[in-house]
This record gives C-alpha cells, sequence and structure tokens, in this order.
DNA sequence: GCCGTTTTCGGCCCGACTGTTTTCAGTCG
C-alpha cells in the first residue's frame, strides 16, 4: 500500500500544518532508519506535534514575518520550518529521502517492526518494500539474517496483515459501542474491584487507535484469562503477569493492565495519558526528587516507593488540583492547574437543549413528534428543529410554503408538548456565491437559524472564508453549523482563515457549532481557538434520527477538551433565554 | 536537535513484554 509522499512543488502555494507535520514525521523516520541518535528523531516529532495541533496557519504566519513560537523547535528546526513556509519544499528532506529507497518508510509501519529491523533488512537483504518483505519472510529468506529467526518472520507476515486490516483510527462513537460489552464482561471476573476504560478513549479524542483498561484487582490472573477467553478475541499478542494485549477479530487491539487497588491513581494517570502530559508530570516529579511512574513514586534517595489510590492524590503531591482527563494534551492545563486557574468545564449535565435536529420533513427519518417525544425523553428541555433550506436538492429542503406549514405543525405540538419546547429553526444553505437560501423576511420568522456549507466545497480560501464571512456577518443566522466541514476519516477540513471567521463571530455574536455527528466539527483545537477569540460556540447532535440524539454527548466531550465552560455555550441556556440572547 | 532559578554540555520519562540473548536490544505504550 503506497503511502502518500511530498511532491516537489516550485509554486508558491501554501503548506497546511498537516502536510508540515507529516514531513517533520517523515524526516524522524528516516533519521532513525538511518541510525541517527534517537534524540534528534524525537525532536523532529516533537515539532511535528506542536505544529499539527497549532491553531493558525504556520507557513502563512512564517510567511508574514511572524513565525510562532513552538515547543521544541531551536534554530535549525525553525529555520527548516522557514523554507518549507517560503518554497514548500525542504533541501534536507530531499536529501534524506534519497537516502532511504522508496517504500522502506512503509516497512516501518508494520506493527512489531522498528526502526532498527528495517535498516537491517534494507542493509542485509536490500528489502526495500513491504511486499518484498513478506515475500522474504514466506520464502524463509530472513531467518539466515543474524538477529532474525523463524518466529520473526511469522511475527513480520502477522504484522503485514494487520497493518492492511486496520488502516484508519477508529471513530470514538464506535469505540465507546465496543468497549461498553468489554467492560461490562471483564467487571463479573472474580476478584476485580475497579474497571475502567482509560487512554485516548478516556481523554475522549474523537479517533481511537487501541483501546485501554485498567483494572484494580485481586487476582490479576483470573481477570487477564477472563479478556484473554473472550469469544471475540483473535489473537493474544501479548500476555504477561502485569498486562495482556489482545486483537478482536473484527476491531483494535485491546490492552488491559492489571494493578492493586492501592496503587490505582498512578496506574490510571500513567494509562490516560496523554504522553506528554505524563513527561512533564514524571519532570515535575525527578526536580522533586521522585521517579513517578505507574507503580507509584519511588523516593530516588531511599528507594521507597509511595502509593496512591487516588488520582487526585498524584496531582495533589504535585501541588496541584485533579486534571480532567479532556484536558490531559500536555498543551498548557499543567501550568493551568499550578496558577489554580483551571476552567470549570461545560458537563453534560449542563445541556439544556439541542440546536440542530432534523425530520422526515427534509432528510431526517423520524417525525417531528418522535423527534420531540425521544428528546424529551433524554431529559431535554427543548430541541431546535433545523431542516433543510431548498437548495439542497438531496436533502428534499423546504420551499417557504413548507416552512409555513411546518410552522403550523410545530405550534400543534408545542401545545400538546409543553413545556417540552421544539423551537422552529432552518438549516440554511450558504450558496456557492455567498448569498444566502432564503428572504431575509422568511429568516426573521424562524426561532433560531444555522447555516452552513455544503457545497461548492472545491473554492479558494478566500472564496469560502468569504461565504462564511456572509453568513456571520448576516443578522438573521444565529449559528455557523459544521463549519470546517471535515468528517472524520472521510473529508478534509476546508481551508478557511480561521482568525477571521473567529474574530468576526465573537463581533457579531453568531455562534459556533461543535457537531456531535462523526464530523466531530469543528474539532477541539479549532474550538479553544473560537473560545480564545471571545467567540460563543454550541453543542448539538445533527440527529437525523431518534438514536443520534445521543451524538450531542461527542459534542461536549469536544467542548471539554476545548476548555470551554458552561457560559460560553448556547445549548445550555433555556428556550427562552436562547432566543433572548439571540436577538 | 533542544535546553538550563543547579547546567552552554550532557543529559533527554519509565517500565513491560518478546525474542534470541547467556545479560540485553528492540518495540511499544
Amino acid at each position: 500500500m503506497p503511502r502518500p509522499r511530498s511532491v516537489s512543488r516550485s509554486d508558491d502555494a501554501v503548506i497546511s500544518n498537516a502536510e508540515l507535520a507529516r514531513i517533520f514525521n517523515e524526516i524522524g523516520d528516516m533519521l532513525e532508519i538511518l541510525g541517527e541518535v534517537v534524540y534528534k528523531a524525537v525532536a523532529y516529532r516533537r515539532v511535528a506535534d506542536a505544529v499539527e495541533r497549532y491553531p493558525d496557519d504556520v507557513a502563512a504566519l512564517f510567511r508574514r514575518g511572524q513565525p510562532p513560537k513552538l515547543p521544541g523547535a531551536g534554530e535549525a528546526l525553525t529555520a527548516k520550518l522557514a523554507e518549507l513556509s517560503a518554497s514548500g519544499r525542504l533541501e534536507y528532506h530531499e536529501r534524506l529521502r534519497a537516502q532511504v529507497p522508496d517504500g522502506v518508510l512503509d516497512i516501518l509501519r508494520i506493527p512489531g517492526v522498528g526502526p532498527k529491523t528495517v535498516r537491517l533488512v534494507s542493509t542485509e537483504l536490500a528489502i526495500h518494500s513491504v511486499e518484498a518483505l513478506r515475500a522474504a519472510a514466506e520464502e524463509g529468506r530472513l531467518r539466515h539474517v543474524k538477529g532474525l529467526s523463524e518466529r520473526t518472520e511469522k511475527n513480520i507476515l502477522d504484522g503485514i496483515s494487520r497493518l492492511e486490516r486496520r488502516s484508519t483510527r477508529m471513530l470514538i462513537h464506535d469505540a465507546d459501542a465496543l468497549v461498553a460489552g468489554l467492560v461490562e464482561r471483564l467487571r463479573e471476573a472474580r476478584g476485580v474491584r475497579r474497571i475502567e476504560v482509560a487512554g485516548s478513549l478516556r481523554r475522549r479524542r474523537p479517533t481511537i487507535g487501541d483501546l485501554d483498561l485498567l483494572a484494580a484487582v485481586d487476582d490479576p490472573a483470573a481477570v487477564i484469562a477472563a479478556l484473554d477467553g473472550l469469544r471475540e478475541v483473535d489473537k493474544v499478542v501479548a500476555a504477561g503477569t502485569d498486562k495482556s494485549s489482545i486483537l478482536l477479530s473484527d476491531g483494535p487491539r485491546v490492552d488491559l493492565m492489571v494493578c492493586e487497588p492501592e496503587a490505582w491513581g498512578t496506574h490510571l494517570v500513567h494509562f490516560t495519558g496523554s504522553k506528554d502530559h505524563n513527561i512533564a508530570l514524571r519532570g515535575m516529579a525527578l526536580d522533586r526528587g521522585w521517579s513517578l511512574s505507574e507503580k507509584g513514586w519511588k523516593v530516588i534517595e531511599t528507594g521507597e516507593l509511595l502509593l496512591d489510590g487516588e488520582e487526585a492524590d498524584v496531582y495533589e503531591r504535585l501541588g496541584m488540583p485533579w486534571i480532567p482527563p479532556e484536558m490531559r494534551a500536555g498543551d498548557g492545563e499543567i501550568e493551568a492547574a499550578l496558577a489554580d486557574a483551571l476552567p470549570e468545564l461545560i458537563t453534560h449535565a449542563d445541556v439544556r437543549g439541542d440546536t440542530h435536529t432534523h425530520s422526515d420533513w427534509t432528510d431526517g427519518v423520524d417525525s417531528i413528534e418522535t423527534m420531540a417525544r425521544a428528546a424529551r425523553e433524554r431529559g431535554l428541555e427543548y430541541i431546535v428543529l433545523t431542516d433543510h433550506s431548498p437548495s439542497l436538492g438531496v436533502a428534499r429542503g423546504l420551499s417557504p410554503d413548507r416552512v409555513e406549514e411546518q410552522s403550523t405543525e410545530i405550534a400543534r405540538l408545542n401545545a400538546e408538548l409543553g413545556p417540552f419546547r421544539i423551537l422552529h429553526g432552518t438549516e440554511l444553505e450558504i450558496r456557492a456565491d455567498a448569498t444566502l437560501d432564503y428572504p431575509d423576511e422568511l429568516l426573521a420568522r424562524f426561532d433560531v437559524v444555522i447555516a452552513s456549507i455544503h457545497t461548492g466545497r472545491g473554492q479558494s480560501s478566500e472564496q469560502l472564508t468569504a461565504r462564511a464571512l456572509a453568513a456571520i456577518e448576516s443578522p438573521h443566522v444565529d449559528v455557523l453549523a459544521h463549519p470546517s466541514g471535515r468528517i472524520v476519516n472521510r473529508r478534509d477540513p476546508l481551508p478557511l482563515d480561521w482568525p477571521r471567521v473567529f474574530e468576526a463571530a465573537a463581533r457579531h455574536r453568531t455562534a459556533l457549532e461543535i457537531n456531535g455527528s462523526p464530523r466531530l466539527d469543528l474539532d477541539d483545537s479549532l474550538a479553544r481557538a473560537a473560545g480564545r477569540a471571545g467567540a460563543r460556540l454550541t453543542v448539538a447532535s445533527d440527529a437525523h434520527r431518534t438514536e443520534e440524539l445521543g451524538q450531542q454527548a461527542y459534542a461536549v466531550d469536544l467542548a471539554r477538551r476545548a476548555w470551554l465552560r458552561a457560559d460560553q455555550v448556547l445549548a445550555t441556556s433555556s428556550a427562552d433565554d436562547l432566543i433572548e440572547s439571540l436577538r
């Protein structure tokens, strides 16, 4: 499977943060394969991470003469970023590429194969592709190389088939569904005191690589045996006394760690991560004379081991309050905690209404009444019904006459369902020419107008930004829905000029949506930047059927990852306050 | 390659598991 490579480019086309990060990560991989000191590779990867989650266009800032201060970027790497920003190319990168033949980098992606093995097969056997490696393993040619064996051949073949099966990270929605059943059954294993999801799923990242579970147990062997014995298990990858890793037959890898209840706190912190967060905590511990690991705090002078039973105890030893998992990205949360300046994050219980829902009047499945009753059942006080406007033909958008009929139907239902409220809204098309899909007189009659871009996605950044701004600046538009247009694993975000969009949204009091469907849009880093810029946000399900109303919870998770408080989010208002605040 | 209220050089988070190893390197999280 070919992997994307950077193309030479002499034009002055912009280079995205994602592309900058990809090139720096690739340099890191090549340096390792070439046998450079690993810290050099680590330095490139660290800057790649920083660029990837930087909210503004890094290359544009360089070209404007305002290079951002990125952690881990010193003189040499800053110069390389500048070169890439100016020309889209990097001579150093191309020089390395010439030394690492095509396909060799692909080999590194095989699980269980690291840089040393890549270097070995590349130099000893002139193997320069995954295909060549597969053939060599099948023919038993690897075992003649010192350091490799028949066993290695089998592991490599297994790794290649896993690589082919699992090419994209799993969506959090799917991971939640999968893990619920696993946890339920492991809870029943003998001697399990506590069990909890850890890792990126606990941090509520939009996509999940592996599933991490932690169990506090009296009898480690029993729970590990329970995991290994589940019927979905395809293969046991690693089985030890403290942890076990399995592959599900049609799913991701599951890592189960066990610990004694007295050491639950340090274990849960360790296995929740993120990596950067943990490294920062350990650095602070070292400054205080402790070596911190999941096992506990080892006093370096005496070797004594201190245990913590709860996460809060761990943070307290370092002089800070407990940090919510969603914030543990190594992105300023520790500094904020030390300054006692952690925001009071929005919670799921704060949400009172859903600002984006559909019915069978356009492309939804259920009737307005069914949607409303289901929302009421879930404890919401109101929904905003936002069926589509006419120009979205595929969704059978509503003509002005149909809008009128829908208004009558909503009035009828409100009389019946009160105090639950259905607010009459619309999901308004922002057309390709930046005009809006209903006339102002009609827009003025809706309770809430959310506007979105579905068409003309191929336009330039300038054109797309102008469309977003046209909606934001309209006095009738209250929310910009799924602002970036991304769909996780399927569609990339539109290249909007985000600082301008956020500034305008704040100025015109137009809220930006965090959409909880598999779009997960805005993503957390953009939502955080929007909040910082003073823009209001909202959390919404974009449900097209009753079962999808639960998607709003994923928007709340993202809002927490974006450091947002309840008072920054529209959907935490009552229906009356919402309407009042949109006047 | 980065970085310093101990440091401009010598460090860079910590541990489990596997395999080929007879004391440890590679990989992973």
